[in-house]
RNA sequence: GGGGGGAUACCAGAGUGGCCAAAUGGGACAGACUGUAAAUCUGUUGUCUUACGACUUCGGAGGUUCGAAUCCUCCUCCCCCCA
């Protein structure tokens, strides 16, 4: 049962019903970590003419390159990329950024084609693009670190007491044992000084594109094999000395990734090289699958099976 | 040849007469999702059933008991120690 059956309505318009009034298209192909995304991507971009714009939330840092998949110089090169190691984890960035800054690049490439491709797996940078998300005001970065802190101390209770009191509707409708949720509604509220649920509207937005799904994906056993043998390819180029270079800024949430947190936790010797490895490929496996449980939302999404190509 | 330990659900592993369809962990499956989202969180996992519930399970076959994964007998297989 989808939560916001009102989005969710929308959402499906979006997709079935196209706008004579909208010259312009965006394809969106989305897919799971591991199926095969970078190759495909690369010649249905060169088939349409269009570049990359990369919708990935990791491939989007210089920093991070073995970990993150990053497509190989050779394949940056035969078709313009967009957002691809543009960043640096020191900076922060947020899905509001993205949303700003892809449109602003669509709106620009637009002037010079009809269509254009996007690609990525990071489904909620997908949907600030497609559907856009509330302006909500800046949160203190040390607002933030007080609650953190009172969540370590008091416990979630103490926090979800707190949302239920300022914002009750919000509070009736979040998954109240998400830490993380509750966290961020509270942040808001005391930020904004009124109830998240009067700035979060949840509506989306429209755009002057048409936007056309295409969600890849392959047999189970065959993205988890992948996966594993991609893991094992990671580590023989090196992803172990790049988790290394990266502990400095292990702190930070570009840092919260699969491939590096489970090399921090070796290099603290808190458990073997190949307990880690293991871990990398299962994290890994679990991230695909939530992946595809999101895309499953993009109901009129053309779903490519790419099973033993 | 002698002595000892063990066989539990997909895996590991608790349970040693009723509160056990069986803890816990892993894996798998499914789901949620509006701000660093590769994050964060939830549910299911013997069979049938929407559910109430019913039925069949703890190596195999018997037995004791109102009642057995738990006790007894035999059998099969595995491990350890001594030779």
């Amino acid at each position: 049962m989808p939560r916001r059956p009102e989005a969710t309505i929308d959402k499906q318009k979006t997709v079935f019903f196209t706008d004579l009034a909208k010259p312009k298209t965006l394809v969106v192909l989305m897919g799971p970590t591991g199926v095969g995304k970078t190759d495909y991507s690369i010649s249905l971009a060169q088939q349409m003419g269009s570049p990359i714009i990369s919708c990935d939330s990791r491939q989007i840092y210089k920093e991070l390159n073995i970990g993150v998949a990053r497509p190989t110089p050779e394949q940056l090169n035969a078709v313009p990329h967009h957002f691809i190691a543009t960043h640096s984890v020191r900076d922060y960035y947020s899905v509001g950024k993205y949303e700003r800054d892809a449109l602003a690049l669509l709106d620009d490439l637009f002037t010079q084609h009809d269509t254009l491709l996007m690609v990525g797996g990071s489904g909620l940078y997908i949907d600030a693009v497609c559907f856009g998300i509330d302006d909500v005001p800046e949160v203190d970065a040390s607002l933030r670190e007080r609650l953190t802190q009172r969540l370590k101390a008091e416990g979630l209770e103490s926090l979800q007491r707190e949302l239920q009191a300022l914002d009750p509707d919000f509070y009736g409708a979040v998954d109240v044992k998400n830490p993380a949720r509750v966290l961020r509604a509270l942040e808001v509220c005391l930020a904004a000084g009124k109830p998240f649920s009067q700035i979060r509207r949840n509506s989306p937005k429209n755009r002057n594109f048409d936007i056309r799904f295409i969600v890849l994906n392959r047999d189970r056993a065959e993205l988890y094999n992948r996966i594993n043998l991609r893991v094992d390819q990671m580590m023989e180029q090196g992803l172990l000395e790049e988790a290394k270079s990266m502990l400095p800024y292990r702190h930070l949430n570009a840092l919260k990734t699969v491939g590096y947190r489970e090399l921090f936790d070796y290099l603290d010797g808190n458990r073997t090289l190949d307990e880690a490895v293991e871990l990398i490929k299962r994290n890994s496996r679990r991230y695909a699958k939530r992946q595809l449980t999101w895309f499953g939302r993009y109901e009129g999404a053309e779903w490519r099976n790419l099973s033993g190509k």
